[in-house]
DNA sequence: ATCCTGTAGTA
DNA sequence: TACTAC
DNA sequence: GGAT
């Protein structure tokens, strides 16, 4: 793999001379020039960034922000070392304790709607289980014969002690036990495991005197109109969607869909180069998946302007008609959001052809089955975002912004620093993930490597498995499903 | 006190 | 606004 | 909940 001769080999030693202040200037120079000293709009490709024109002029103040962001970049979850300590399987009453905190703590954060911030209570839920976390790697023994000093050895703080010995103590902490949590509080908790139901619509629903997801498919048949049609399609498959996908099951659905894309290519553009590939967890080598999350794009469209939405969107159509209706022998069993087709609008928008769907393969459950489909000079970030995860997303976003920018799915944009938060037209144009950390100034992290909270032997086993069945498959010429390794 | 793990699509 | 995607 |  050419990357690793001059890229983050070479960054973790600059870092070092960074943290030193020796040679700083040219240090941040050499490692990713442009974008952040320069204001310049470039063009990355596999082989190095070239400029492609100059935004504004240099602001000192912008670039001193831009440059202290860089130097504190490996406190981001984005760029932690890959890989936490093993985790072992003791103190479980504890984590058990610690996961009804959170459950209670989560009923809170549902309790307030319509704010734009996160309400305190959901980061410490979030804190709260990185304390799991930590409990997890903090090795292979039983911790209630630990002394306050072992405790602190490892790295928790008196408020995790408290909590811990308080556990020991009494079974629960006291949020837990002078929480009354309510009966109605239990439903909701139900409810919103329905694809589509959050926690306004749990409400009203227990308003209404729904008792349980069965009470709620009775009373369903009584009166259709109490959740919407994509709802009630949704929780005819209840079942099966709670169920995660065995790898290789989700590899035969990304199949089934790859294929299709590629039947679509031939229908709508023929002669065409299409790439299609799972993202996602699957992307990720998790060992199974909530769902199946397939990303496609038409390498003809690149002639074309990002705003021509319909063409996306009739080539998602093609792909679905494709796939066929599981009761004509197909592979889909339910639509959760319109279908293109439905709109025969002109849409100019620059954003995506979606399909959120439920999909079933012969003698196999129900399943969740997303299809995106971008303009192919999006491609790099549309799969940066759709291969996440979540955490991932969200750390690296949190990154762009602190050093002026907009990272999303379509782009790199430069926000504006007129005091409103307006953001600019889209600065840069990246044609591999590779190249997007780049011009961030971030390291690298590969795919399986994009799930800051996972131990280092997750990481490793979804790398072998990544690889193995990259092997395999090439081996039986079967259809690729994930972008090639070693040229993306 | 305030921030933390963001941005965009569909309905 | 609510819910969803990662 | 923890850091600033
Ligand atoms: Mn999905």
């Amino acid at each position: 793999m050419k990357h690793t001769e001059d890229g983050p080999v070479q960054m973790q030693s600059r870092m070092i001379d960074l943290e030193s202040g020796s040679s700083f200037h040219s240090v941040y120079e050499q490692s990713f020039t442009h974008a952040s000293l320069e204001s310049q709009i470039h063009l990355s490709s596999e082989n190095g960034t070239k400029v492609i024109g100059i935004v504004d002029t240099k602001n000192a103040c912008e670039l001193a922000k831009r440059k202290r962001t860089f130097s504190k970049r490996n406190e981001f979850a984005c760029q932690w070392p890959v890989g936490n300590r093993e985790l072992n399987y003791r103190n479980q009453d504890i984590i058990n304790a610690l996961e009804r905190k959170i459950e209670v703590l989560n009923d809170r954060v549902g309790e307030i709607r319509g704010t734009k911030k996160q309400p305190q209570e959901y980061w410490r839920a979030q804190k709260t289980k990185m304390l799991i976390q930590k409990i997890k790697s903090s090795g292979d023994e039983n911790m209630n014969k630990w002394s306050q000093v072992e405790f602190r050895e490892k790295g928790f703080t008196q408020n995790n002690i408290n909590v811990i010995q308080e556990i020991l103590k009494n079974g629960d902490c006291e949020l837990v036990r002078y929480t009354h949590i309510c009966p109605s509080q239990k439903i909701k908790r139900q409810l919103t495991k329905v694809w589509g139901i959050g926690p306004a619509r749990a409400d009203d629903l227990v308003k209404q005197g729904i008792t349980s997801i069965d009470n709620l498919k009775e009373k369903l048949k009584v009166d259709p109109e109490i959740v919407s049609d994509r709802v009630k399609r949704a929780l005819l498959h209840y079942d099966d969607l709670q169920t995660r996908i065995p790898r290789d099951e989700a590899a035969l659905i990304a199949t089934t869909v790859c294929q299709a894309a590629h039947v679509a290519a031939r229908r709508c553009s023929p002669g065409s180069k299409v790439t299609a590939f799972a993202a996602g967890s699957f992307r990720r080598g998790k060992i199974d998946c909530g769902d199946v999350d397939i990303l496609v794009t038409c390498h003809a469209w690149e002639k074309i302007h990002v705003q021509s939405y319909n063409n996306r969107a009739h080539f998602l159509d093609t792909i679905l008609e494709s796939l066929g209706e599981v009761n004509q022998g197909g592979f889909l069993a339910a639509d959760l959001v319109e279908r293109p087709c439905t709109k025969r609008k002109i849409n100019f928008s620059d954003g995506p052809a979606t399909y959120m769907g439920i999909c079933q393969l012969p003698n196999k459950k129900a399943r969740r089955l997303d299809i995106k489909v971008y303009h192919p000079s999006q491609l790099a970030f549309a799969m940066l975002y759709f291969s996440g995860n979540d955490y991932f997303n969200r750390s690296m976003r949190s990154f762009a912004n602190k050093c002026g920018w907009s990272l999303s799915d379509k782009g790199i944009r430069k926000r504006l620093d007129d005091g409103t938060d307006s953001i600019g037209p889209y600065i840069t144009e990246c044609r591999s993930e590779r190249a997007i950390f780049e011009q961030l100034g971030l390291e690298y992290r590969e795919p399986y490597e994009r799930d800051p909270t996972a131990s280092f032997v997750d990481i490793e086993a979804a790398h072998a498995r990544l690889v193995y069945e990259a092997q395999e498959r090439r081996k039986a010429s079967e259809l690729p499903i994930l972008p090639d390794i070693y040229t993306l």
